[in-house]
RNA sequence: GCGGGUGUGGCGGAACUGGUAGACGCGCGGGUCUCAAAAACCCGUUCCCUCGGGAGUGUCGGUUCGAUUCCGACCACCCGCACCA
């Protein structure tokens, strides 16, 4: 018996994979495609174990979807513009285009090391100018299409990365990248419309179109979209208006309880606020300090709500001679809905607060089912639940759906508002003002104002910039004279090109397209877009719920509103793979420790030098915890096979897994045990065919070709599932069923003597094994496969079938309950009929001891399932 | 605060539509081999126990012949959103 040297296998395969040209997609558009994508990956130099994970799981669709017939298309790239290349150039002053371009080539070698079967034909880098061209057409179409705007607005500008950045990419007030706290800033930005499709993106997460994503994410994208139904209305100011203001339009979900409104607030950015902090000193210094406070030390300032009141105000809507006091108060948001509202403290928490700290009055509105209108107070907390309207003039009596639409009705007739929809969504700011992105293609000219780079210009290539420039703070793109200052294409005079780039989300928004359509002429060619999108399965992390996933959804219309594509969504079903996670380790000074720094001795975890170590939570692999392992030196003690397998093994996919040495040691083991049953039996595929089992075989073969033909079917059906996990165990109780299996006998029916080669029944479990295994762990399948004599690549053959005739038992195990509780175990045949189940059980010796002395109720029997008998 | 999810051996986790709880792996215990150890292989492994049983899927209750599964209340943890009017 030979080892199984994984080092010299896994090379071997993977160049012979490689010469053959094994996973070029094909052009044969007759058979069904099978698109499957992970997200790719940002070149930072290295895989890490996450990748593994990911790319592991796409891979193994991508085999058992090939073996099973599809025309299957897995391809790769890279999103590689971004700031770390900024901040790399900063650093070792290595231009950004190198350094990516660099890690691209370290990262793609360390890819292939996995054995994926992936067509490196469609391989491409964001930061290609053969991409990013393709992206500014794109980009002159949306413009046209008026799906682009450009305009004024607050931004969330990060004072670190010095940078623009969307809502999405501010949390809890600091940057995503670099954790500063984020500032307000006013510039021009361009803007893709993506509020325009709001009802759309909303209507498809439920409408079917996207029935193959997780609740979850549907979830997310949904409160993101943040759709709330209300109306408008403008009050009318008590007396003298300000200059150039004839009303307060705020927004509202409630129009029902307006005759419990107490007062009107505005956002401390409302113009109103600004008009009167003119002449205001202190209303002034209120509103710089809410601006401050407003991206940061929310926990603090979310307490307490402040205001201030303005020298104006308004009249009550409904009843006439009524006004109320406006104030600038902390909690309104200027970008949500009008940045105004009417504040009704006695069924809304926030109000509620305000006004308990202000002194104005509470007056209750809505009636909870059963209170008395007589004694019903609001004291500490308000009444947001359904009710009856009192206190109320018209709306008396009506319950609380019916008296939002009468009173939107009532704004209307008085001239005052509408009914409207508010969304949460905002459009996306694409500007970045940065160096390492794609270029937006647009000219400013004095005269013509802003122009589009006529399509015959592109690509507006980023300038060759000497590396020192990156070390300067701001964009090396508005310092670069050269590259900046061009004539304006209408009317030729001097112009200076757009120094923002786009976010890189723009980036990653369309590169499933172009993987599947690309043209050197052209951004897709729709024929071939049409063939492979949408994605059919698509798989990443969870963290780009929102984000990513929301603006490929956008672009996908928006490419389909230009003529590009047909597809409605970009990905029909998406997959959100769990974290690798790892235990956590430091000395006793509290310093962190790698797990490479770490031993096991004696059941205790200490340092290789024998000191003490804390070991901690266990937490997702970061470098600042040190609790990373690298790909790399797994691959190189184990085999990419082991640890494929074992991130595959362990936990379901969705679900974090964590990452230990005895894990992967385990699969090492099992990489070698697969090998210890193939080997015996080499040559055993030329001596059988197959396809025509013996007539003549002993229980031992009947039992394992059972046992082949239940893995087939599980594990066929797990991978359909995506439950990897489940797949890999029945693999394990083929593999036990394997081994144990007695001698065997030969297809003429004479006793095989144990040789493994010449039993029908071990050759067909073993071709079996052979195909069942090779999406998880490739190289050892070939090996294998080629051990036992199979003809081509298995990643080549067909995906095995199960035989139902083997699927169906003769006898079954039934387990006996007397009152619900199991107390014995009967085989009966399959097709018994109840009553010959019932007599089995009754007859059964345990079942008598239970049962004696008792009188039997009734006997319950699930055919297949189980006998319960009910006794007492 | 709002929304969603998860609780099963020492650990990761199985259990199809309400039908034999703990598949499979890890760990652990025992054995074979060895001068010895490691590796490998084999056997065992939910807990308690008087070996006949008893208890058991976060807690309490309900529905049912039968509940990890369905319903109600509670507890714990995780995730998302968060002054969204």
């Amino acid at each position: 018996m030979t080892r199984y040297n994984f080092k010299t296998v896994e090379l071997k395969w993977r160049q012979r994979w490689e010469e053959a040209g094994a996973f070029r997609t094909g052009e044969d558009k007759d058979r069904p495609k099978y698109y499957i994508l992970e997200m790719f990956p940002y070149p930072s130099g290295r895989i890490h174990i996450g990748h593994v994970r990911n790319y592991a799981m796409g891979d193994v669709v991508a085999r058992y979807k090939r073996a099973c017939g599809f025309n299957v298309l897995h391809p790769m790239g890279w999103d590689a513009f971004g700031l770390p290349a900024e901040n790399a150039a900063m650093q070792t002053g290595e231009h950004p285009r190198k350094w990516t371009y660099a890690n691209i080539e370290a990262m793609r070698e360390q890819l292939k090391s996995m054995g994926l079967s992936i067509d490196w034909s469609r391989e491409f880098a964001t930061c290609d100018p053969e991409y990013y061209a393709h992206q500014q057409r794109l980009f002159l179409d949306f413009w046209k299409m008026g799906l682009v705007e450009r305009r004024e607005s607050y931004v969330n500008w990060d004072p670190v990365d010095m940078t623009v950045l969307a809502n999405e990419q501010v949390i809890d007030g600091k940057g995503w990248r670099s954790g500063a706290p984020v500032e307000r800033k006013k510039l021009s930005q361009w803007f893709f419309k993506i509020t325009d499709k709001a009802e759309d993106l909303l209507a498809a997460l439920d409408d079917g179109r996207l029935s193959g994503w997780p609740d979850n994410v549907r979830l997310m994208q949904r409160n993101w979209i943040g759709k709330s139904k209300g109306a408008r209305l403008k009050f009318r100011f008590a007396g003298a208006a300000p200059k150039r203001f004839d009303g307060i339009e705020i927004y509202t979900t409630r129009p029902d309880t307006l005759f419990g409104a107490s007062f009107v607030a505005v956002a401390p950015d409302h113009p109103l606020a600004a008009h009167f902090a003119k002449d205001d000193p202190e209303l002034s210094v209120f509103i710089h300090e809410c601006q401050q406070t407003g991206t940061s030390e929310e926990a603090i300032e979310k307490a307490e709500k402040k205001g201030k009141r303005l020298p104006v105000e308004v009249e009550h809507p409904f009843a006439p001679g009524k006004t109320l006091p406006v104030y600038v108060a902390n909690f309104i948001l200027m970008n949500y809905g009008t940045g105004a509202i009417f504040g009704c403290p006695a069924h809304d928490q926030r109000d509620l607060d305000f006004v308990r700290k202000y002194g104005l009055p509470v007056i209750p509105v809505v009636l909870p089912p059963g209170a008395d209108p007589k004694t019903f107070a609001v004291e500490d907390e308000a009444y947001a639940g359904p009710g009856t309207l009192f206190n109320s003039g018209f709306l008396n009596g009506l319950a609380v759906e019916e008296a939002i639409s009468t009173a939107i009705k009532r704004i209307e007739d008085l001239g005052l508002g509408a009914g409207a929809t508010n969304w949460r969504l905002r459009d996306w700011g694409v500007s970045r003002q940065r160096f390492w992105g794609c270029p937006i293609p647009a000219i400013h000219c004095g005269k013509c104002g802003v122009v589009p780079v006529p399509e015959k210009d592109l690509p507006v290539k980023l300038p060759e910039l000497d590396a020192s420039e990156f070390s300067i703070p701001g964009n090396p793109l508005d310092r670069a004279e050269g590259w900046r200052d061009v004539p304006c294409p209408e009317c030729g005079g001097r112009a200076r090109r757009e120094t923002d780039t786009m976010d890189t989300f723009v980036d990653s928004s369309w590169y499933f397209a172009r993987f599947a359509a690309g043209r050197p002429d052209k951004p897709v060619e729709k024929a071939d877009a049409d063939y492979w999108l949408p994605v059919d399965q698509y798989i990443g992390g969870i963290e780009h719920a929102i984000l990513h996933l929301l603006y490929a959804r956008w672009f996908t219309r928006a490419m389909k509103d230009t003529g590009w594509l047909s597809a409605e969504e970009p990905f029909a079903r998406l997959f959100t793979q769990g974290m690798v996670t790892h235990a956590t380790y430091r000395d006793k000074k509290g310093a962190w420790l790698s797990p490479d720094e770490v031993v096991s001795r004696d059941g205790k975890v200490v340092t290789i030098a024998g000191e003490p170590v804390i070991v901690g939570a266990i937490e997702k692999m970061s470098k600042s915890k040190k609790n990373v392992v690298s790909p790399e030196r797994i691959a190189e003690t184990y085999g990419a096979d082991a640890a494929r397998w074992f991130m595959l093994s362990d936990s379901p996919p969705e679900r974090d897994v964590e990452w230990t040495e005895d894990g992967v040691a385990g699969a090492w083991r099992l990489v070698q045990r697969i090998w210890d049953v193939v080997e015996p039996a080499r040559g055993a595929l030329k001596a059988h065919d197959l396809s025509k089992p013996p007539a003549k075989g002993s229980e031992a073969d009947l039992y394992l070709r059972r046992a082949t033909h239940a893995a087939i079917a599980g594990v066929t059906d797990d991978i359909e599932h995506f439950r990897f996990n489940k797949a890999i165990a029945r693999i394990y109780e083929f593999l036990n069923a394997l081994k144990k299996a007695p001698p065997m006998t030969k297809a003429d029916g004479t006793p095989a003597m144990g040789a493994r080669a010449e039993a029908f029944a071990q050759a067909e479990a073993l071709s079996a094994l052979t195909r069942l295994i090779a999406p998880f762990i490739p190289h050892l399948a070939e090996e294998c496969w080629e051990t036992l004599g199979g003809e081509g690549f298995v990643c080549d053959a067909p995906w095995p079938k199960a035989d139902p005739a083997l699927l169906v038992r003769e006898t079954v195990t039934l387990g006996v309950q007397v009152n619900g509780k199991r107390r014995a175990e009967i085989e009966v045949p399959a097709e018994a009929d109840a009553k010959a189940v019932e007599e089995a059980a009754l007859s059964d010796e345990a079942v008598k001891r239970h049962i004696d002395g008792k009188t039997i109720r009734k006997v319950v029997v699930v055919p297949g399932r189980i006998v319960n008998i009910v006794a007492g």
